[in-house]
DNA sequence: AAGAGAAGCTTGTAGATACAACTATTGTCT
DNA sequence: AGACAATAGTTGTATCTACAAGCTTCTCTT
């Protein structure tokens, strides 16, 4: 903590050193490439009369999972909302037609959110769209073993970020 | 769990390659990075009585601004928001005293979004706070050298995002 | 086996963001 | 000059997200 000095004075502009850390600059980097990117994605999405970006990011996350369908609690843990938020975001995924809950026998709490073919087809109209923009933004700068590295990188603050002691 | 069985079809549930392309899940690591690292500056900020990340932002931009003060197009730019939406986060902060509305004389379009005492103040108390979980956040996976290349392959990406050639 | 507590999800409410339309000022072309 | 287009900000509306409270269902004691 270097930071003393907060003055109460008026400081004309001298101010010096706002959030220049190298980890706070990281951040800022961090925090406006994930703004435009998205941004950029979403326009795309727009411009083809697509859904929304979390539309697609739910549909590719359920994708993935073993017999397309998964738990409500891990959908949010993995796209990193609230679970209050994910029940509405598919509740409209539903009504869509493209998801459809699901119940498990076991235990009769949990619901799965399950993809559905038009839900599947639909996401494989979107995923050019959206890997296409990212190769443009991506692989101007970056060749295949820097954006595993990145991949890495960012994985890990992620991980130090949830669990972290604080 | 995960067990098969259900199988019922031949399952094309290969689906092959969702987003497994390596810029795709680079892709996906920064968007969960930032959302978690996001997540966690907003809990820290909210367990010391302070106000949203937002208010953080644009008290740092302005703060490093010379004269202490901001074109709403610039700074909107520069936050990567849109210009309605930095319309009504600058009337908050307006309205809490901590920043002030000012103009210019040569172009009567454009108004300046002017740092006040209470605001350079709030900020350097908000400033400890974030900075100190940033340290925790990217300090136990990246060395500063390392933190400074990964701000250049952001900032690289992002100007390939935004003024990229769709 | 019964009750306290935890886990999983949903709902109600408020706040914030984007998008599009609008006003006002400046720049440019004839 | 005078009119048309472009630029800078603001406002109105709709949607989305988070937060907190609530309801089931499961688990772990005793």
């Amino acid at each position: 903590m270097s930071t003393e000095a907060t003055a109460t004075s008026p400081a004309p502009s001298n101010n010096a050193c706002p959030a220049n850390t190298p980890h706070g600059e990281a951040w800022g980097a961090l925090s406006r490439t994930h703004a435009a990117v998205s941004q950029r994605l979403q326009e795309a999405l727009a411009q083809g009369d697509f859904p929304p970006l979390p539309w697609y990011e739910v549909l590719a996350a359920v994708a993935e999972a073993p017999e397309q369908r998964m738990r409500m609690g891990d959908l949010a843990e993995a796209l990193v909302i609230t679970r209050g938020g994910l029940t509405k975001l598919v509740d409209r995924l539903v009504k869509a037609g493209l998801l459809e809950r699901t119940f498990c026998e076991a235990d009769r709490r949990v619901s799965y959110a399950t993809l559905l073919p038009a839900g599947s087809s639909l996401l494989a109209e979107m995923r050019p769209v959206i890997v296409g923009e990212l190769e443009i933004a991506f692989s101007a700068n970056l060749s295949v073993e820097q954006a595993n590295e990145l991949r890495e990188t960012l994985d890990g603050v992620r991980t130090t970020a949830c669990s972290g002691v604080a």
